[in-house]
DNA sequence: TATTGTTATACTCTATAACTATA
DNA sequence: TATAGTTATAGAGTATAACAATA
């Protein structure tokens, strides 16, 4: 049997470091005053206004019931607008405010940072390896 | 800016991919009658007896409390061992048995198939680096 | 009747704290 | 008194189903 053979398996060794992440992602939210879920949404909508409510949790991976109370603190704070649209006044058009770009950008920027610190632990080829081989994996789901 | 700049969050790239192997995980942990924390609790125990269940839980990232429904089934399905140490009766001697190693290799090996399924949208040197990149920042934690 | 958004309910997971038995 | 294990309780997060408004 190969040492390969012997490697953890892919969910043991990602699993500890997607909550290594949020622990530390925690901590820079609160301080921008969002939680994982209004970033998740500013993400989503910056760039790209989206028509329906269903469509945005479908895009985040999240039930739509789930981002409800979500979005509401996200438009109480002026950081998205969610108006029904005329053409069918079921539907709401979401969009992201220029508080709520610059709130998401400042927040991507201080993870940006902490990632980089936690993956300074690589060599840079392998750093730059590991996040294209990602975004491959990433962008083919 | 550039492309680089533009990329999803870590965790963003790194949670579905998780989610995705959990999901394909389940049905084969399913049909070797374990749970996902059973299966934790075997991989840790093959190879390397524990004394302690606070130590095993500790080893396995959960806490001491969630982790014992867990040994009274693998205990009650003969998966391991669960002995009071003579020396100080308090601790509980864990180790797994031949019929839980049996289960424990049959479910990795399954996972092990899944997996390069999934990794197959990838180059093969890249398939590589990335199992390699990701053992560094395991081992690293 | 079908669809969007909303609310209500129940269920699962997890964390905390109390309890027992040994030392 | 301190520690290993256990049990009980409460809380957060999630999923399902029912509901209201609009088409």
């Amino acid at each position: 049997m190969s040492a390969e053979d012997e490697r953890p398996d892919l969910a043991a060794m990602l699993h500890p470091l997607v909550r290594e992440l949020i622990a530390v992602e925690l901590p820079i939210l609160a301080d921008h005053g969002v939680s994982m879920w209004g970033y998740s949404v500013l993400t989503a909508l910056d760039g790209t206004p989206v028509r329906t409510q269903a469509a945005l949790a479908e895009a985040i991976g999240a039930d739509k019931t789930r981002i409800i109370a979500t979005l509401d603190e996200l438009q109480d704070a002026g950081l998205i607008t969610r108006i029904p649209d005329p053409d069918d006044r079921r539907v709401r058009l979401l969009s992201i405010t220029p508080k709520g770009t610059r709130i998401r950008r400042a927040v991507r920027s201080d993870i940006r940072t902490r990632e980089d610190q936690l993956l300074s632990a690589l060599p840079a080829a392998d750093r730059r390896a590991f996040i294209r081989i990602l975004r491959t994996l990433h962008e083919r789901g």
